[in-house]
DNA sequence: ATCCAGGATGTAT
DNA sequence: ATACATCATGGA
């Protein structure tokens, strides 16, 4: 096992680990402590967080352990690795967070979301993982959807044994194609089991590679993603937030559209397309996912 | 019991 | 392009 620090005062900006992993960006971290979602404060002491990274392209070459917590000023690492490049890259600590709040219009919501979730970051999930969560998570709750990607994890995922525990990494495109839709249901997937089959299929016979959105402008990026099996624009907005480092997508999910119309009311133009493009202008383009993510926590969190 | 959750798909217009 | 019904599951 490898251990090491990462001292916080070197990043642009403040950092809160909490606030970046359990605010519904991604599925993927487990808190050991068995409290994950139930803290509703915003400052959560310093409770230990674990993921298995599934590969990741000029990061990870193979899956990793990782178990991280924040304490005095520093996040405390174990890994299979060294876990300072997997962190920064998961955990987006090369942002300048204090330039992209200077980047974002200022107005009331806004302000609050900052000012009680600072140091909240985006995330950068591994691609495959990610694409999946999302894909599940149509019409579920926070909670659900990550229980439901553990479940994954543990039904199909390899088993990685570290610090004399058994972890579970992610299934691979492969291990997941090789699911039938009725066993998927089975994982209580819903009517979700065949999206998630037909998806795996189709990355893992190379029909299509999530990662070719890459090189692509932002709204070309999104409809190359859509191509997937239960796909639509809106998961398509959080795969590239969430896991491709596109900054500009404004997933607009039943939460947004709520603030749009209680916050925004002009911004709501009927389709999805526009009325993203007009947020997205509203929340200062190139860092408008920012914005969002930071609204999307703080009214779900119980802010109004 | 009824409603709702980080929506997408297929079909009809 | 847009409108509509339909799709599982579980917690409130």
């Amino acid at each position: 096992m490898e251990r090491g620090t990462i001292p916080l005062s070197d990043l642009d900006g403040s950092f809160d680990l909490q606030s970046t992993v359990e605010s519904g960006q991604s599925y993927l971290w487990d808190r050991p402590d068995g409290e994950m979602y139930t803290t509703t404060a915003a400052h959560g002491g310093s409770a230990w967080y674990e993921t298995v990274v599934s590969p990741i392209p000029d990061v990870a070459a193979q899956h990793e352990v990782l178990r991280v917590r924040q304490v005095d000023g520093e996040l405390q690492w174990e890994s299979t690795t060294d876990a300072v490049p997997l962190l920064t890259h998961l955990l987006r600590l090369d942002d300048d967070l204090n330039a992209i709040e200077a980047e974002t219009p200022a107005d009331p919501l806004l302000d609050r979301a900052f000012e009680q979730y600072a140091g909240m970051r985006l995330v950068r999930d591994p691609v495959f993982p990610c694409l999946i969560s999302f894909i599940c998570s149509a019409q579920m709750r926070v909670s659900r959807i990550h229980g439901m990607q553990r479940r994954l994890a543990r039904e199909y995922g390899n088993e990685i044994e570290f610090d004399s525990r058994t972890y579970h990494a992610f299934p691979t495109p492969t291990q997941l194609a090789a699911r039938t839709e009725d066993e998927l249901r089975e994982q209580s997937l819903g009517y979700r089991a065949p999206y998630v089959q037909r998806t795996a299929e189709m990355v893992a016979e190379g029909e299509a590679d999530p990662h070719g959105a890459l090189g692509l402008d932002y709204e070309d990026a999104r409809d190359h993603l859509s191509q997937f099996m239960g796909v639509g624009n809106k998961v398509a907005d959080c795969v590239l937030l969430f896991s491709l480092g596109f900054t500009q997508p404004v997933p607009l999910d039943t939460w947004i559209q709520t603030a749009i119309a209680d916050y925004y009311p002009d911004c709501d133009q009927g389709g999805y397309v526009s009325t993203s493009r007009a947020i997205r202008e509203q929340f200062g383009g190139q860092y408008a996912g920012y914005a969002q993510t930071y609204i999307f926590h703080y009214l779900r969190s119980g802010g109004n």
